[in-house]
DNA sequence: TCCTTCCATCGTATTTTTACGATGGAAAGT
DNA sequence: ACTTTCCATCGTAAAAATACGATGGAAGGA
């Protein structure tokens, strides 16, 4: 191995890169999810809109519902939001949790 | 705008969601890069290897010297990481700035 | 100068993602 | 029971990402 150090500094001793194979799985699932504007956008209006349904997003958004659905589906199967049947609607929510786990882990390893 | 509350909690008082669309694409564009898993696996390989050159990262990796080389370029673009020439090597360090502007940022947002 | 090492880029094949319209299921109102 | 609303899923077309071998440029050693 090669090693030339003259270039950057050496990491911080909090850099553990302790993390699990599902762990790191679930990490690249979520930065993936996130890696895609409408998707981005789509968690910022959450934000400001908790419980909010697909309509309300189709609404928002410049691309068709069938799109939106396909969206939410990722986000949610990354983990990112949580969906729940609301009479024939459907109420999208962050999943806070998810959140919390993505910053710390995120924190720990980086 | 239907608004149903009952599936889920108010966004904490901290999320402002204040962010320009400059940081916002620079966010989605680091999501986005460190959504696959042979770049994931490149960044903790510099967290515990900083300064190491192309070469190693293509012996370590089960891929290709010029997909190797590929990403290596994802990552350098979305600011994860930085190059240096070093004689005819190329040497690679994590981006340190980069990350603690992705952990403030992320925190702040999300 | 010539040769070797190191690696970025090019061209391209394959896979995955993204987008859409169409369809159908579930729930509520008439 | 019928209709309407809401939305997930299916099938598919287009675009983007991922992978590879081949090529060539830049730097150092012989």
């Amino acid at each position: 191995m090669t090693k030339l150090t003259t270039c950057c500094v050496q990491p911080a001793a909090c850099c553990s890169l302790d993390i699990s194979a599902e762990a790191q799985d679930r990490l690249v699932g979520m930065f993936k999810a996130l890696g895609n504007p409408i998707r981005f956008e789509i968690l910022k209006y959450l934000v400001t809109h908790p419980g909010c349904i697909t309509g309300d997003l189709v609404d928002y958004l410049p691309i068709a519902q069938a799109t939106v659905s396909q969206h939410l589906k990722v986000l949610r199967e990354a983990g990112w939001i949580t969906g729940s049947t609301e009479g024939p609607a459907r109420c999208y929510c962050m999943n806070t949790e998810a959140i919390v786990w993505f910053r710390e882990t995120v924190g720990r390893i980086l």
